[in-house]
DNA sequence: AATGAATGAGCCTTCATTCAT
DNA sequence: TATGAATGAAGGCTCATTCAT
């Protein structure tokens, strides 16, 4: 295959996630992907051999683009850690309200069925990295002064079980924005009190 | 249907949690329930008219005897607020730990995948259940200077938020007890910041 | 399943034989097994899983009527050997001729592909069966004064042998009756050279 | 096509004869072609336009080679007729033996199912001409007085059955040399009964 | 009430053949 | 000539649901 099957291959992959977003994991079929792309049924075998497959291509291809790049950008500018945190709940808030879901339910589909080893598991990763790079910058803001945190990795750890549980309950049951965001203020007075954070403007 | 059918529905919506508990929901087939109880397919269907209503059978039976009958003792006995959270919080973290997924699994594959209206949802209102109670006591707790906080039901959200979040990624990714327990300790220290709760005796 | 799942078992067993002498083993699908039978696809694999299992099983009960069943009787009749060889070699013209293949074509194209072991070779199994009766029936024929053969086992094989080319030749290339009367008759002159053994009259 | 073209078709041809000696004909598909000529597979389509015909072609320029080819060689030698008679046997064996199938697997699959007029049919013009030559072989042997028969057809014949009958039988439900061996002795005693030929060493 | 055989829609997968380059 | 990506028909298999008994 080369340089033309490539950018077929990414095609593919790009129909795949907008199917995965609509429909989770499970009630995907070969055919969903065949049918979103207008391929064959034999054109899709081409490239990738399963469902599982082509989903755990999905979601690599996922990783290198999206919130890393974001957030890293963010952080690396000249914005104070109150700014960079309330960027970071927008994204969040953003993902957890975008209609499309986009790989969030069939992550979890996916990984609640499959047993895969933890250091493979991408939501794990994806997950630890998060509260790293949160970590990191409570740490900042409590050195800037901006915020007040004796526990800055058990502060990011609980951010991030919060914005999980937000992002699979709007899933299963829907959540209203403003819920999501008395949730995330909630969650930012704890660390600044005297401040509140306001994170409305999508 | 008489008595005797009501036990024998009963029967089949116990064997049926234990099959979803077990495999979650979309690996369910109508054979797994069938075995498990031992009756034909069609007088599963006597009882239960498709996979759907069996599965929304067992999610409200669960209800009913669970968390509630648990909590609700617990509430109208002499204990503290804080020896109640306490409870409340082991009994989150023996169903996050369960070998058998409980329903969790099974019940976010399904809401992922079936638009529910949200008042029909089980699982929203198991949720809210769960905060209103929560949200009573804190307010107790607060009420008998146990607990310290200015927002009880953004508190009991938080809680439940967390702890949604927590079974989500145990089920996805696994997560270590110690981990729970930092969790769920973090999260009642925000409470009771003079008093290390022992949640680790199981 | 009870009794009357063993009559529709044999009714597709029926069916199938068909099937296979019409069309070989490679060439027949679930779909044509299906069609004969008119029945469901899933309802087929409710009694047979595969193809294979399938012709297997239409071989093991093929084996139970046919040959053995017709000889045998023959055998115990007060024939001369020279009759019940004749009877026997008519037999066999038969089936080389028969329109709808037998499961000759079937089971060669089967055992060609399937290396099963020898002693589960149905084929196999036939095969000697057939070479010991004739066998036999020489040795009777000999001391009755009928035949002159010094070695009636490698008669008998070569006999089996020369039918079984007859047989393979004729389905694959096709045979004109005479040539197989030729062929018979020479074999039988070699046992009886002074007789000329009419199994003309199909 | 020019001289080039003729090339590659042959070695097209050598390529796909080993494929379907290993494989017989329904388990070859056209990739197993192509790989084992490492060409494309449009490539392929340009020399033959389809497996039947490029199966019949294979076929076809198996007889140019083999068989005429040693034996034709052997009869204008100098060599008796029961020496060539053992030779051509010996290489009956060879073939019988033959780990790779040669292609009477292939053919007998092929031809099974395929209903090819007689008079295109391979199989049947290879028949007759070892029976032709057989046949002339015998006469020279009874002319020399080495041989003793009083139908050299019938005896031809005969001799071509048995051998077809080993083929099959021995691909379908193996077959020891030495029993490769007491057979055709058989028959050659059938021609010399005071001379034991000696076809053991391959 | 209860049974379980039967249905048929729907998913998966392979492969001979074509065709734009 | 040569390539190999693409097609689509065809076969395999499963399972929720129905229905005659």
């Amino acid at each position: 295959m080369g340089e033309k099957s490539d950018i077929k291959r990414k095609f593919i992959l790009d129909k795949a996630r907008e199917v995965f977003s609509e429909k989770g994991y499970k009630n995907v079929t070969m055919k969903d992907i065949v049918d979103a792309c207008d391929i064959s049924r034999g054109g899709l075998y081409l490239y990738f051999s399963s469902t599982d497959e082509l989903f755990l291509s999905v979601l690599s291809t996922e990783n290198e683009e999206d919130d890393e790049e974001t957030i890293t950008a963010a952080l690396t500018g000249t914005a104070t850690a109150g700014d960079m945190l309330a960027l970071f709940l927008k994204e969040q808030k953003k993902e957890i309200l975008r209609k499309k879901n986009g790989l969030i339910v069939a992550s979890y589909e996916y990984f609640f069925a499959k047993k895969v080893s933890v250091k493979d598991n991408p939501l794990k990763s994806q997950f630890d990295t998060a509260v790293r790079i949160i970590e990191r910058l409570i740490e900042n803001g409590v050195e800037s002064g901006e915020f007040y945190c004796e526990n800055p990795l058990g502060c990011a750890r609980n951010l991030m079980y919060v914005v999980e549980g937000l992002k699979v309950t709007s899933k299963a049951v829907g959540i209203s924005e403003e819920a999501i965001d008395n949730e995330l203020m909630y969650v930012l007075q704890g660390l600044v009190p005297e401040e509140l954070n306001n994170i409305n403007n999508q």
